[in-house]
RNA sequence: GCCCGGGUGGCGAAAUUGGUAGACGCAAGGGACUUAAAAUCCCUCGGUGGCAACACCGUGUCGGUUCGAGUCCGACCCCGGGCACCA
């Protein structure tokens, strides 16, 4: 028998201890959400998961980062919500139905029963009576019944708009599905068609959704900023050009200021004067066709080679009324402005490679405020803002006073006015694929379209469905679409909604989830929302999270919530990566999650995602660093293990105890501020990590005071792994759950200092370091680093020109 | 092409308001314990020179501001995210 055995109880078993702990939350309840007014309220949510197949090590990320903010909230004494769900919709589902001959609904239902087992498995404390399945059409019947409500309210409207098509197989194609734009099947080339579809009117809250960015102070401003340039409002003014027969074309510019300077004018390829002039002459017809030869994304529209043609027509200058040429040019987007602009070559960079290439006039007529710059135009535009010249009555003006000069001119003169434009655009929801929502219209013989009627609600998509891969089941059913309106034939409209629309108000159900008699329940909404703290991929910085506040608008103008905005505070986490590159199955670069669970436990995994890089920024993963983490955790089991077997603790102040008392508040202090204010758990980790070491290295610190340490680190840990801190907790005597218990209470008095350390640098570099009393005088300091021999040496020969004092922190004598 | 980020040791990173560059961890090297290995513990660990004390260099590149710059400004290079039908 060998005395130095360990009893097995007192080893770290991660296998045994978190299914133990999870099966206790389990049974009690812990995570179950109720309004309670007299408590302070935090909904902390992470976005909901594309149910794919398995968990990837972004979504561990993304929960684990949400899970740890839920429980150091509830360790605050908040009433914590923190729900999941699932947002089933989508194209994946039908390229596996087609790949594995499943119906994509079985597919989804089967993921999502497998990764529900395995967010389980990593301990993370959601309340699942709250589970909201996107696909179910108790959600989605909501979703629809909105949307009517929206129809009638005239925010939704239908009209033609482009989308990628395969002529060969017949099919819209989504840009994922065009490869080179080529179609990723038949491999054919990919044209523009334009197709009816529906919009909501997005537009119509554009100043708000701009405004309301102001007041979300606890989102990134880099994600603010990136809405502001989408949302993207510019102060321009709308300038009519005459043409022959009298008809006005109008231009939109946000640069009136070089209106003299315009050489021609260019239009889209869809605009109607050229669809106008294609119906007489086949070489228009021609190249507005060869225009629709690109793909519908703006960065192939962006960098694809400007073309243009000229359509042999003129329209008249509005001041100096000269004759100006019209362009096709398959760069200006029918979708901006008035789908028609000016071009002045000489000061816009577009403008000026255009004329180049198609040998059209350069005019200058601004020219550099600073008169001691001369603008060459003949090698680039000159773009900047300036005085203008060869501009009539305007000449010497600067941008501003000409802006206002000119729109007065134009205003007075009925030639054009005044005119805000957004760069954002209505919001095409429309999609021609199966595995969505079913858009709750009925299109009449008579080409009218009507909403269905509330009691037919929800239109159902069929589940039980084979797929072929290029029409939608429901497009092909010959039965399906078949419905009555006012007693006459009907066909229902076949197209389901871009999934963006389920998720742009998940956030909001999840207060009421199971609500059978209406969208949301009013007085849990406002008490829940909005969401504290949301948590997501900087990837959804812009569609995701403006469709989601726009909806949030909506659903208040419909009287269901009161709040402005859904979510208060954002956290944009960067993503996994796995030998510098992003971890994805065609890269081969995946490391599953599940083994890892397996091998070392949720609370290592969790440890390791949490202290390998600040949440914002992209995580490099290491087998090692995972290693790394659960031998912390193991050396952390054996600290209390060893604190508890030993007895001979002297209880004498010495100055270890007072070390390791000052390095217990002064973590406390640190991560508390790394929890709350910076979300920089990794550096909260490594805090933890140094007052465990402390503890390793104070042997003769008192029982009380190591004790204290102890529980402070466990507390501490308890939000980011806490299997491991359940189990500690007890083992250092308390019955109450860690859960339960409260973060710890700073002691501010511990953290003040009678002694600080001061840097004495010479001209800027480090020379010596003093340790003086705190608060000390400059003069002071002066004398005691004047008499410290490396300092001496420094000076020496060198006159002294300055000195710079920064209390007690800095003394820097500057000398030459 | 446009918008938004990022670039610091062998590696992941830290430096919070312009004030000690590299905390914490990984890897590596050395040592203790062990018959041995694993585990654990201790030490070293940016580069160059030096026995050492120490000195000089060093945060993508070039330039600037400042007593002092990883941090601020200008130009550039590289990497990543988004660009409206991937989610």
């Amino acid at each position: 028998m060998n005395d130095t055995t360990i009893p097995d109880h007192n080893e770290y078993q991660p296998e045994l201890i978190e299914q133990e702990v999870q099966a206790l939350w389990s049974s009690a309840n812990t995570f179950k959400a109720e309004e309670k007014p007299e408590q302070e309220k935090y909904y902390c949510l992470a976005m909901f998961p594309y149910p794919s197949g398995k968990l990837h090590m972004g979504h561990v990320r993304n929960y684990s980062l949400a899970d740890v903010i839920a429980r150091f909230q509830r360790m605050q004494g908040k009433n914590v919500m923190q729900p999941m769900g699932w947002d089933a919709f989508g194209l994946p589902a039908e390229n596996a139905a087609i790949k594995n001959n499943v119906a994509p609904a079985k597919w989804t239902y089967d993921n999502i029963e497998y990764m529900k087992d395995q967010l389980k498995q990593l301990g993370f404390g959601y309340d699942w009576d709250r589970e909201i399945t996107t696909c179910s059409p108790d959600y989605y019947r909501w979703e629809q019944w909105f949307f009517t409500q929206l129809y009638e309210k005239g925010m939704v409207y239908k009209k033609t708009a482009e989308v990628n098509w395969c002529a060969v197989d017949g099919t819209v194609l989504a840009n994922e599905q065009v490869i080179d734009g080529c179609c990723w099947r038949c491999d054919s080339p990919v044209e523009r068609k334009a197709i009816p579809q529906w919009f909501i009117r997005i537009t119509k809250y554009a100043q708000e959704l701009l405004d309301d960015l102001d007041d979300l102070d606890e989102w990134p401003e880099q994600v603010k900023n990136m809405q502001r340039n989408w949302i993207g409002r510019s102060e321009g003014v709308e300038v009519d050009f005459t043409l022959d027969d009298g008809d006005a074309l109008r231009v939109y510019t946000t640069r009136p200021d070089t209106l003299l300077g315009v050489s021609y004018l260019a239009v889209a390829a869809q605009h109607p004067l050229v669809q106008h002039l294609a119906e007489s002459n086949s070489e228009i017809a021609n190249f507005a066709t060869q225009c629709q030869h690109s793909q519908t994304s703006e960065a192939d529209l962006a960098t694809a080679e400007k073309i243009g043609m000229f359509t042999g027509r003129y329209a008249t200058h509005p001041i100096t009324k000269k004759k100006t040429p019209i362009w096709i040019a398959n760069f200006v987007l029918m979708e901006y402005g008035t789908g028609a602009v000016m071009s002045v070559p000489a000061h816009d960079q577009r403008d000026w490679e255009f004329a180049k290439k198609y040998d059209l006039p350069i005019q200058q007529v601004i020219a550099s405020e600073d008169t001691t710059v001369e603008v060459d135009i003949s090698q680039s535009a000159f773009t900047e803002k300036g005085v203008l010249i060869n501009s009539n009555e305007f000449n010497s003006l600067t941008f501003s006073d000409a802006f206002e000069a000119i729109c007065a001119h134009l205003e007075q003169h009925k030639l054009g006015e005044r005119k805000v434009n957004f760069r954002l655009r209505d919001w095409g929801v429309s999609r021609q694929r199966y595995w969505g929502t079913p858009i709750p219209m009925i299109n009449l013989d008579n080409g009218d379209n009507v909403p269905c009627p509330e009691h037919e609600l929800p239109v159902k998509l069929p589940e039980d469905v084979a797929l072929d891969g290029i029409i939608s089941p429901i497009k092909s059913d010959p039965t399906w679409a078949k419905t009555e309106h006012h007693n006459k034939p009907a066909l229902r409209e076949t197209d389901t909604f871009d999934t963006f629309m389920e998720s742009s108000w998940y956030y909001a159900r999840y207060c009421s989830p199971n609500a059978s008699d209406s969208m949301l329940d009013k007085d849990k909404a406002n008490y829940w929302l909005p969401v504290d703290q949301y948590v997501g991929g900087i990837e959804h910085a812009i569609l995701h999270l403006l469709y989601s506040r726009f909806f949030h608008k909506l659903l208040r103008d419909a009287g269901l919530l009161d709040s402005n905005e859904p979510f208060k505070r954002l956290l944009c986490q960067g993503m996994v990566l796995k030998d510098g590159a992003k971890m994805s199955k065609s890269k081969g670069n995946t490391v599953d999650p599940q083994s890892l669970i397996q091998q070392y436990g949720a609370d290592t995994v969790r440890l390791f995602i949490m202290f390998a890089a600040p949440p914002e920024q992209s995580l490099e993963w290491s087998d090692q660093g995972v290693e790394g983490a659960h031998r912390f955790l193991k050396r952390l089991w054996r600290l209390v293990e060893q604190f508890n077997n030993d007895d001979n603790n002297s209880p004498i102040q010495d100055d270890d105890t007072n070390a390791l008392h000052v390095k217990t508040h002064q973590t406390i202090a640190k991560v508390s501020d790394d929890f709350g204010r910076r979300q920089s758990f990794n550096t909260a980790i490594a805090a933890i990590m140094e007052l465990c070491n402390q503890i390793g290295k104070s042997p003769s610190a008192s029982k009380a005071v190591k004790q204290s340490a102890l529980e402070t680190a466990v507390l501490l840990l308890a939000p980011i792994t806490p299997h491991i801190c359940h189990k500690l907790w007890q083992h250092l005597g308390h019955e109450e759950w860690v859960i339960h218990a409260r973060w710890p209470i700073l002691d501010e008095s511990a953290l003040i200092q009678d002694e600080v350390d001061i840097i004495v640098q010479i001209n800027g570099k480090l020379r010596a370091k003093l340790t003086v009393a705190a608060d000390s005088e400059q003069q002071d300091i002066e004398k005691i680093a004047k008499a410290d021999p490396s300092i001496q040496k420094h000076l020496d020969g060198k006159t002294e020109r300055k000195v710079i004092w920064v209390p007690n922190k800095l003394l820097n004598i500057v000398a030459n």
